[in-house]
DNA sequence: TGTACATCAGTGAACGCGCGTTCACTGATGTAC
DNA sequence: TGTACATCAGTGAACGCGCGTTCACTGATGTAC
């Protein structure tokens, strides 16, 4: 339409990810078209080939993004026992559960990332790498800090998938508290979030 | 082709549950066409619909299954620690890793299921409930067993997600070990395999 | 200040393709006589 | 024992549809003069 200056054609690639990155998450890579990706965005499908090679590119390129954002979040949390609690009670919670299109990558798409292009597998794997380190400089500095933060995403993560899945909102519930339990068994003692709250 | 007796119609059906159940595991709910999944029992597309009405009918019925057969084999599992450890084992494997068609339907599938009908949700619901009382009943039976037993699966389906998920081997295996310590601390005590394996 | 032109982000029809599903048909068998 | 027929599991072409991708085109803008 109009002529803009060169922030404008990045202003859109950037919509274009971030609502693409909500349909991902919502609708799985199989289940969200170009159509929907690039309409969520304000434009038509043949506008999306001005930003990207291929719906694979979109993929790998959110998948990135996503990992990376996390694994800053938790980099950025303050120190200190309380501030780790806080986000396993964030991602454990209700709000979290019931809409997937804003949280974590990995509770709505790890089990497809086995199935992506190798690019997309290895932007997965670097902002796991990532997170994992980001997790464990908040736990207790043992030798097994590292095991723990693997073991404590991996954690929350699953349950986030099995309360989603399950249809009965008891168990969904119950699978939710189970989480935080575990959660403080893997860390290794009690979590007592902090008062002021975490965002996802 | 041929007119049979009514086993064979029978065994014609569960031939494609059975091949289907690892299309599905290997390449997803989207990505197994039809014709795919009874070309491996060795139809042609049409025949499909003389046993399923549809391929939702399809997954519905394989996930009951797949979560029954794996609900009845913990169930069966022979008490004592030493079984639900080898389980463990047999589960965070590499065996297991580099074979999903063949193994969890929850590692290859979990995050999936809430985009499923109804009826899938609830089948996998109810195989769920199943497996979670079935892992409960091999824990120390205290008041916390379901709660130990929820953290143990959703651990176990997670860590091998990730472990598949991600392109670094030692990334991986490392995130296999973790799953082993992890296991441990959840169910509260060291996990030692009885001697003899342990199906999956 | 006014007009002609180059730019280029976005449009939307069209492409081939594979999907889930339907359906008229095939042909080997068991049964009737 | 031999022949005609009913059965019905499976075939494979065809259906409409939505997918990812391509491409000739549009039209509002900044720039040149």
């Amino acid at each position: 339409m109009a002529r803009y200056g060169p922030e404008h054609k990045a202003a859109t690639r950037r919509r274009i990810i971030e609502t693409s990155g909500r349909r991902f998450k919502s609708d799985g890579f199989d289940g969200a078209g170009i159509a929907a990706l690039v309409g969520d965005a304000g434009l038509t499908n043949g506008a999306f080939y001005g930003h990207f090679d291929s719906k694979d590119h979109l993929i790998a390129t959110i998948v990135s993004e996503q990992l990376e954002a996390q694994a800053d979040l938790v980099a950025d949390l303050p120190v200190g026992p309380g501030s780790m609690a806080a986000y396993v009670e964030a991602y454990l919670s209700p709000a979290h559960r019931d809409d997937p299109a804003e949280g974590c990558p990995s509770a709505a798409l790890l089990d497809e990332i086995v199935r992506q292009p190798e690019a997309t597998r290895h932007a997965y794997t670097q902002g796991a790498a990532r997170l994992v380190d980001a997790i464990a400089h908040h736990l207790d500095d043992d030798d097994e800090a590292r095991q723990r933060a693997i073991g404590l995403y991996t954690l929350l993560v699953s349950s986030l998938q099995l309360a989603r899945a399950v249809t009965d909102p008891d168990l969904s519930d119950e699978v939710l508290a189970a989480g935080r339990a575990n959660a403080a068994r893997i860390v290794g003692h009690p979590l007592t979030p902090a008062s002021d709250t975490v965002p996802l």
